[in-house]
DNA sequence: ATGAAAGCGCTAACAT
DNA sequence: ATGTTAGCGCTTTCAT
């Protein structure tokens, strides 16, 4: 015999409304029938059945909204196919997921969107902008009402999000020094940073740094240069720096131009490649993996990240037991020219 | 409004009943209805509610069959994770799974089990056994009373199994191998095989072998040594081979006994470490990897080869539209001393 | 504070 | 070959 809320109610003699109430820490429960049919759920190992969760849930309608940068290219196509397919999932629950994109550049035109699915009644918000105030203090009106937050891929520090979906970008740094301390046991290290006022870089290069100095190297082991993102900046600097000092013998990119310092390292023709580390994995860092241009590349799992903000906004919604942590790290993959798939 | 079976029927001028038949490709319904509601289905972009059908489908209980090996340890704790997760997710769906264990050596009790599990009737098996022709028959067997086999982490080739779910061994040989290329790019390696026998071990090597011969290097650069996964002899036959050749700077262990070989390398007390690249991630091998004794380690994500073949169980079980390949590889991951998780 | 009952969308048995 | 109908287990009004 299966065990449901109606075994439940029964052995617990109350009625399955009751029994439902407790499961889900609703009100008007006398404390000794809660702790009654607590007591019972226990001795019977009950478990709700999800799919008749949903389906009974599926019968109100609530709606989630997702702001989402207006990126063209990988990072865009990535993101949109985990929220897509948590979308399908979240319908099967009667959740509807409302999307809008905004120039990153424009957090005022993100915080007018917030609004407009605040008029649309959203009953929650997941966010993928750069951090910013306008931003934060809307973050906090929604907690205000009772609508829960959620941030991903980039965080919003300090806001009343419930959590952040991302990458531990720390520890992609110690990553990426292991790898390096690996593969440039005693060489120099050029590292291209794309923007110190970036955290996110700024974070990436601390774990960098982090432990390579656990590991006895010192600054004087690295050199340092700002790309601020842009080819043919990225293109000079690489070039300059290994002119003026030839034992350079790896490059860390922390930076979104791995295209042109690849180039820049092609029209060197040096007689000894250097190692090449990098971060993200849009197609044309795959195909210079393939091509061997890129040794190793820390993907972020974009696609997980999208999913997983969509789904841990279902649980909150549906106030299931499922604790959620402030940050939830997606897995860092390590790729080379053998595992990178297509 | 939301567009459901009814939606469906009403526009195609039929019962919901005949929308059921057509959507999992039963019998009994004329070829134009059948066409006609197929283009209804489309149309409408109809996709039906997976609460729902798993709701109803768990009024009929089924029943599936799990076989694994007798193993203990870390192997068997993961797999167990990984199948115990998917039970939860099959129970809703009212299917139930049996597990039996039977010690690896046994073909005939393994066999034995598979026949108790047909008088119990089950819907449809899971094993993880290695290759053997009795168990190749029974599977035969099975597929003739159309209960599908799904084969994982070690398949049964030319069986009439469904899929494998498992990784795809020469890849991830390949993978060991450009690892190496990028640490140890003109020293010796030592490659220790637990058991040439093994196809597993081979189809490794094979990859490896690839990998190498692709970006120039030959079999000269290679000691091959076969350890049968015992300790003893693998500490004995590590160290030999390094006091043989002192030019050896990298090992690739394609055994189980990663910790010997470790032990191996300490008790020598080289002057440089050579870099160490092998396979899965039990606890021991993890430990390994903190301490810096194994620098790279490919996991197998036992626990997700264990939870996709009972999932794959499902979807065949339920008839849905979803493609199964006959070899389903699950991801392989590159972990070191700043990505592995205890 | 608790109970009763309707219904979420689908499947399968039964009826036609 | 097709239609009708009774649930699957849960949530949520509405009564009491």
């Amino acid at each position: 015999m299966r065990i449901t809320v109606e075994t439940v109610a029964r052995m617990a003699g109350v009625s399955r409304g009751t029994v439902d109430r407790v499961l889900h820490n609703r009100p008007n429960v006398r404390p000794e029938v809660r702790n009654r049919i607590l007591e019972v759920m226990k001795e019977l190992d009950y478990k709700p059945n999800a799919a008749a969760s949903a389906l009974a849930f599926s019968r109100k309608t609530r709606k989630v909204g997702v702001i989402l940068p207006q990126w063209k290219g990988f990072f865009k196509e990535e993101i949109s196919r985990g929220i897509e397919e948590s979308r399908r999932e979240l319908n099967t629950y009667g959740i509807e997921v409302l999307i809008e994109e905004f120039a990153s550049d424009e957090p005022e035109i993100c915080v007018k969107k917030i609004s407009d699915f605040l008029s649309e009644g959203i009953n929650g918000l997941c966010i993928c902008a750069q951090d910013n105030s306008l931003i934060r203090e809307k973050i906090a009106e929604l907690a205000a009402k009772d609508i829960p937050t959620i941030t991903f891929n980039s965080d919003i520090a300090d806001s009343k999000r419930v959590c952040f979906v991302g990458q531990d970008l720390v520890r992609s740094g110690r990553i990426a020094a292991q790898i390096m301390i690996k593969c440039v046991p005693n060489g120099k290290i050029l590292i291209v940073v794309g923007n110190l006022k970036f955290s996110a870089h700024r974070q990436r290069l601390e774990g960098f740094f982090e432990r390579m100095t656990e590991c006895g190297f010192s600054r004087s082991d690295f050199t340092v240069v700002e790309s601020f993102n842009e080819y043919s900046r990225t293109l000079r600097v690489v070039k300059e720096k290994f002119r003026e000092d030839e034992s350079l013998s790896g490059i860390y990119m922390v930076n979104e131009s791995v295209a042109a310092c690849a180039e820049a390292i092609k029209n060197l023709s040096l007689s000894k490649k250097p190692i090449v580390v990098c971060h993200d994995l849009p197609r044309s860092t795959k195909a210079l993996l393939k091509s061997g241009e890129v040794d190793f590349a820390l993907e972020q799992d974009i696609y997980s990240q999208g999913r997983k903000s969509l789904q841990l906004m279902k649980y909150l919604l549906m106030d299931c037991e499922y604790v959620i942590k402030p940050l939830e790290f997606t897995q860092i993959n390590i790729i080379n020219s053998e595992n990178v798939e297509f």
